[in-house]
DNA sequence: ATCTAGCATTGACGCAAATCAACATAAATG
DNA sequence: CATTTATGTTGATTTGCGTCAATGCTAGAT
């Protein structure tokens, strides 16, 4: 589980990526991208179920998603565990490395995945040149503080139902911002795991998911879900909005 | 409430304020620190119970809180409130304007205050030509990153009596750096207040204050609090630690 | 000094989610 | 293929915190 994942020294480029809408800023013209493409040392691959770095460990880079999907989790001294956060495809992740230059969470791969590896001082470097890149990585930032607020909300406010219906939500966005369903998903991640990030136990994860089934507004069967009745499920995410 | 709070064009320096280890990076010479000076506009005074600036309003600045005790919250559709943080002297308030050019929280002076208004604009150009200035708002975004997973861990996974002595020994701890005693507290804001932050209700908070004064961990009266066996609310926090 | 409003404390009771437990299903392994 | 292991579902019961309600304390107003 530990031992270091293979680095690999392919040189790849931001310019012909794919996501780079996702991962960059826009508006640059291809002279600049070329330089912004060094911001990207290598890529690395990740085994499901490995660390892409663990808490503790020295801060280097930032990470930027090419596929693949991660769960980031910090743990008390009891063993205790939150999962701070699911990552996918186009996401950045590491950003609670740069406070004390050390990781302070482990980030998870839930599948087979690569990432490609920015080295924070060439992203810094690159910044102080271009004001779309220091741009970018200032609302990169300051978008986890903005999800984190609303973490809290759904932990600190909301019933079970509310919270799954609110995770559901978010998943389907982004995944459709990905290209992909609005209505179905396969959960990367196990009842437990989505019970940490709520902060609800597997049981009532499980119960609730049960409950939107009988209620024909989900489908599900095990990691598959389907959303039926997408404004029924808003509606449990925000009640008032709709009463 | 809402009326905007009087824009008092007093120029300040950031190189002569006893706050700037806590606001500002270190290791700048005193010609670099001239032009640092730069980074902040004007001062902003803002009454007990008045905006700094409100969910929806554009997003220019950052503001260093020089003087008084904030508050920043979310509400829900529904009217439904979440604390997201309490912002003393010394620290920066605003990064969630950065994402979207828009706040999307709340922050509410607990007492009287004044901040150092500081058009982002500004932080960002000066961050292109000093890196030390750039490392450190990076890192300030990443702090914030990382306070908010504790959040995490306390909403998602802690009983009502961790959570306040987590609260507790977190504000000392910031307390206790810019001065003021590690023992004697008196708190800024409501059992209400405290309780939305933790995810709990007024009266599970006021139980458990009484709950520690009844086992003598804690002299409470009112918003005065004298932390008596510190250790033991360490133990409480995270009781394995110390089993 | 007295009144008032906002905040805090305390008790009785109810409920949503945790816990405990049994079983079902799917994926992994030999 | 059968067997093991991980994950998921469902039911019964418990419990920590929420809700409702009454009372107390303190600061500021008059």
């Amino acid at each position: 589980m530990n031992q270091p994942t293979i680095q690999e020294a392919i040189k790849v480029a931001c310019s012909n990526c794919n996501l780079r809408e996702l991962c960059m800023p826009v508006g640059f013209d291809s002279e600049d991208m070329q330089k912004l493409d060094e911001v990207v040392a290598t890529r690395r691959r990740v085994k499901q179920g490995d660390l892409l770095f663990a808490n503790g460990e020295a801060f280097t880079s930032l990470f930027a998603i090419r596929t693949g999907f991660f769960k980031t989790c910090i743990s008390a001294a009891d063993g205790r565990e939150q999962v701070t956060g699911f990552q996918m495809a186009g996401e950045i992740i590491g950003l609670d490395g740069i406070v004390s230059d050390f990781h302070s969470c482990n980030a998870i791969a839930l599948e087979d995945a690569e990432v490609c590896v920015m080295p924070f001082a060439n992203i810094e470097d690159l910044s102080r040149e271009f004001p779309l890149l220091q741009r970018h990585m200032h609302k990169v930032m300051s978008r986890e503080i903005v999800r984190e607020n609303g973490v809290m909300m759904l932990l600190g406010n909301m019933r079970a139902e509310e919270r799954l219906a609110a995770f559901l939500l978010n998943l389907v966005q982004r995944l459709h911002a990905r290209g992909l369903s609005q209505t179905e998903i396969v959960l990367r991640m196990t009842r437990e795991e989505i019970g940490s990030y709520l902060g609800l136990k597997l049981e009532t994860v499980s119960r609730a998911f049960s409950k939107f089934s009988d209620e024909g507004i989900l489908e599900v069967k095990q990691r598959y879900v389907r959303i039926i009745d997408p404004e029924a499920l808003k509606k449990i995410f925000n009640p008032q909005t709709y009463c």
